[in-house]
DNA sequence: TAATGGTAGGGGAGGAAAGGTAAGACGTAT
DNA sequence: TACTGATACGTCTTACCATTCCTCCCCTAC
């Protein structure tokens, strides 16, 4: 579903104002892959879609109305759109609402239910605050896209069209709304046009919800936990184990106790093993605990029905060997005199996990694996938040004594598994070479055997993860995972390798906390980064990677780099009033505010930014501004800030235990390649304003006093100056006109207008800049023309 | 109001606090 | 010879700058 209002340029809709246009729908059964319903709403005449159903109202009072009859007859599940929850599903209500639209608002399947919108605000550790509107429609399950991604995916950007791009690698035409107007008003193959676009919004969140598997997902997560479909995406974490509790203690008869909510103090979590940094060419041996936190808790048998504390003991009579100690002194009964709830709902999960897991292996019907996986990842969550929620302070229902308990069985264990690597594997037991494990996270260990091959680090470490193993009580597991070979170890849950997980050929590169997989810098450092751990680690060619890394810096300096590579993201995680320290985004949504409240970046939006030239000293939070506005206004980006705050450091890391410490910095930082700078010179803000513009002559650059094109010197080299800049026009005009083709195919039609304005779309940012490039060089040969005669 | 899975940890930015240095003030010797 | 002023030099104070440390914030690993 997708609907487009009508607004004026650069204000938000509001739904008292700006009519509802076209509603785009789309209906599908699940399962099917192409939908059978295709037909677009729309206020005035519109030519024919093919492969789409068109029709036409005079007033919008009668779309609306129609629209809603639509939604009754064909009586869907479940409803899905991107953002309807908070934009589309409320912006009609209202307008109908404002309209008098009679019956509008009876969507659900429930006769005379009103669908009303309210507030809500939801807020948790995972997924920081957001402000919501929730509308009932009884009876069909609103399963909003941009919701769904934004608690399974981490994502630079949200834009239905960065989402496209980045799992089915397909743009959509991103219409600035400034523009809808003008098509509105125009013809019915303008509004055709709009018809397209609408189409496209509607069909796109179905093709992802498809290729992402969402529906079967979320049914299987629901099915697995026992809780409604909606609870999956309206409610926290808790909710899902909660409900997996009451279930197993109903068949127990037990009750689970109303706890009033304390929050107290934080325990202690896992260790992290004190990292041997360096640059490792030789194999490295991961072992892990699988499922380390769930089989803790089976193996000793935690849970809130097996805890004691020292007066029970004294009051059951418990001898020593009934009860157990852990690590951080508190007290639970062994199984065999009675079996805790949560290792039982544990292994519940787990066995169905891996009966999921065979299933799947034995099915052969695509439809059916694709519900079979889904299923065992849900189960595989589901027991990894059982401690979670153990944990969870401000919770229906926390146990400090059993989080702990956990998390300190861990610490033991991690210790316990290094020291067993460090003993059995030494030249005194027969072995080539003395291991050392050089690093561990949690429920893992970084094992260097010494020996040369992928294969060798393989067999030991198989071997050694089958040997401790049976160190601990089951269900506890140590496995080999995998080989990482070469291994560059920066610090402590930052590091890079390739990932082998067979002799012959290595799965992939992997990279863990690097700037790689962050998304709080600019994509010229993360892809830099990316190349020079490629150059290094695949290549083995670290002199190349210093290459690279010379030329990307000298592109930067000399405005060579385009601008979509610069922007930075960051998330708004608090309201404006909660922020005690001042930051680049914040700053920056502040003033967007001012310029247009609506379109500004909301409680919970990834804000992008650019980095801008100003005074030397200028706190960067002064310095943050909205790409698209430098664009527009060819405002200088401050180059040596990216060069010296992003990425300087990162390359320094990955370089230097390489390099040594010296020759990093000395040939990437301080090189040739830093000496050209090229000075751009914005239009507005800053001393701009008190600088008088006063022309200079086109071949040497020196100022004039008139208008003239060349100054007297160059008078008599004015033909071949002008050739000069007439074959730059060219070389624009057609590097224009490629892109400008380039975004005709992307929007699907070569002969009309592009109307696209995605800010995810490098392609975008370059048109735009040859465009801004191409007028002032127009202006500029304009002055030969003034002065010809 | 009702509802909200956990801790460990790196690293960037801003701001306060502590430290360093050059210019100026002042005193003394010549 | 006594006194004065100019100059040079040393020491102390002050203003300004750079560094360090701490906190906030974002995001990631597990």
């Amino acid at each position: 579903m997708k609907h487009v209002p009508i607004l004026p340029p650069g204000v938000f809709p509001e739904p008292d104002k700006d009519p509802v246009i076209q509603i785009a729908n789309m209906v599908v059964r699940q399962g099917e892959h192409s939908p059978f319903i295709r037909n677009v709403f729309t206020l005035n005449t519109c030519a024919p879609v093919i492969g789409s159903h068109v029709m036409s109202f005079m007033t919008e009072k009668e779309l609306l109305s129609k629209w809603a009859m639509f939604v009754r007859e064909v009586d869907a599940d479940i409803i899905t759109g991107y953002n309807i929850q908070n934009f589309d599903l409320p912006y009609l209500i209202n307008r109908a609402h404002h309209l008098k639209v009679e019956n509008f608002t009876f969507l659900g399947r429930i006769k005379d239910v009103k669908s009303v919108i309210k507030e809500s605000t939801i807020q948790s550790k995972q997924m920081g605050k957001r402000e919501n509107k929730v509308i009932n429609i009884e009876g069909r399950v609103q399963l909003d896209l941009l919701q769904i991604l934004f608690r399974d995916y981490k994502l630079r950007s949200y834009s239905l069209n960065a989402v496209s791009y980045h799992f089915l690698q397909e743009q959509k035409e991103d219409v600035h709304h400034s523009i809808i107007s003008d098509l509105q008003n125009g013809n019915e193959q303008t509004r055709r046009r709009l018809a397209v676009y609408c189409l496209k919004d509607a069909i796109l969140p179905l093709r992802l919800l498809d290729k992402l598997m969402c529906v079967i997902n979320y049914m299987e997560m629901a099915r697995v936990t026992g809780v409604p479909l909606t609870y999956l995406l309206s409610r926290g974490q808790q909710i899902k184990v909660i409900s997996q509790l009451l279930r197993k203690a109903k068949e127990q008869n037990l009750l689970i106790p109303a706890q009033k909510i304390d929050p107290g103090e934080e325990y202690e979590g896992a260790t992290v093993i004190e990292p041997n940094k360096g640059y490792y060419n030789m194999p490295i041996a991961t072992l892990d605990f699988s499922s380390l936190y769930p089989s803790i808790m089976m193996a000793h048998n935690l849970c809130y029905t097996t805890l004691l504390n020292q007066n029970t003991i004294a009051k059951e009579g418990l001898t020593q060997d009934q009860y157990i100690k852990t690590p951080s002194g508190n007290l639970f009964i062994k199984a065999n005199m009675r079996k805790g709830l949560l290792p039982e709902i544990l292994e519940h999960l787990l066995s169905a996990r891996k009966k999921a897991k065979a299933d799947l292996k034995m099915e052969t019907d695509p439809f059916k694996q694709k519900v079979l996986d889904g299923r065992q990842l849900a189960l595989k969550i589901s027991a990894n938040s059982v401690y979670g929620f153990t944990g969870a302070q401000v919770g229906k229902l926390p146990c400090l004594e059993i989080s702990q308990s956990v998390t300190a069985f861990g610490r033991m264990m991690i210790e316990q598994t290094k020291n067993y690597v460090e003993e059995t594997y030494t030249i005194e037991n027969g072995y080539k070479h003395n291991a050392k494990v050089i690093y561990g996270d949690t429920d893992s260990v970084m094992c260097k055997f010494g020996v040369e091959t992928v294969q060798e680090a393989m067999k030991l470490g198989r071997e050694a993860a089958d040997y401790i193993s049976t160190k601990f009580v089951e269900p506890i597991k140590l496995e080999f995972e995998k080989v990482y070979f070469p291994y560059l170890l920066i610090n402590k849950k930052r590091y890079a390798g390739l990932y082998w997980t067979n002799p012959v050929k290595y799965d992939k590169m992997d990279c863990k906390g690097l700037e790689t997989v962050r998304r709080d810098n600019c994509p010229l450092v993360a892809n830099l980064i990316n190349q020079c751990l490629q150059l290094i680690l695949i290549d083995r060619n670290p002199e190349g990677g210093v290459e690279h890394a010379k030329q990307t810096i000298s592109d930067l300096l000399c405005n060579r780099i385009d601008i979509s590579n610069l922007v930075i993201t960051k998330e708004l995680t608090k309201t404006d009033e909660e922020y005690s320290a001042k930051q680049a985004h914040v700053e920056l949504a502040n003033r967007m505010k001012k310029r247009d409240p609506g379109s500004a970046p909301q409680l919970g939006d990834r804000v992008p930014y650019v980095i801008i030239a100003a005074a030397k000293k200028t706190a960067a939070y002064l310095k943050s501004e909205d790409p698209i506005y430098v664009l527009e206004n060819n405002i200088a980006i401050d180059t040596q800030y990216y060069l010296e705050n992003q990425l300087s450091k990162p390359l320094l890391r990955i370089f230097e235990p390489i390099l040594g410490e010296k020759r990093a910095e000395s040939e990437l930082l301080k090189g040739e390649h830093t000496r050209t700078k090229t000075m751009m010179t914005s239009k507005v803000g800053g001393l701009m304003a008190f600088a008088t513009k006063k022309s200079s002559c086109i071949g040497c650059k020196v100022p004039l006093d008139n208008d003239a094109a060349v100054c007297k010197h160059c008078k008599s080299r004015e033909s071949e100056i002008y050739q000069k800049e007439i074959s730059t026009i060219n070389a624009l005009e057609e590097k224009f006109s490629r892109l400008w083709t380039q975004c005709q195919r992307c929007q699907g039609s070569l002969h009309e207008d592009v109307l696209c304005t995605s800010r995810d779309c490098p392609i975008f940012y370059m048109r735009k800049k040859v465009q801004k490039d191409l007028e002032d060089q127009d202006k500029l040969v304009k002055r030969f023309d003034e002065n010809e005669w």
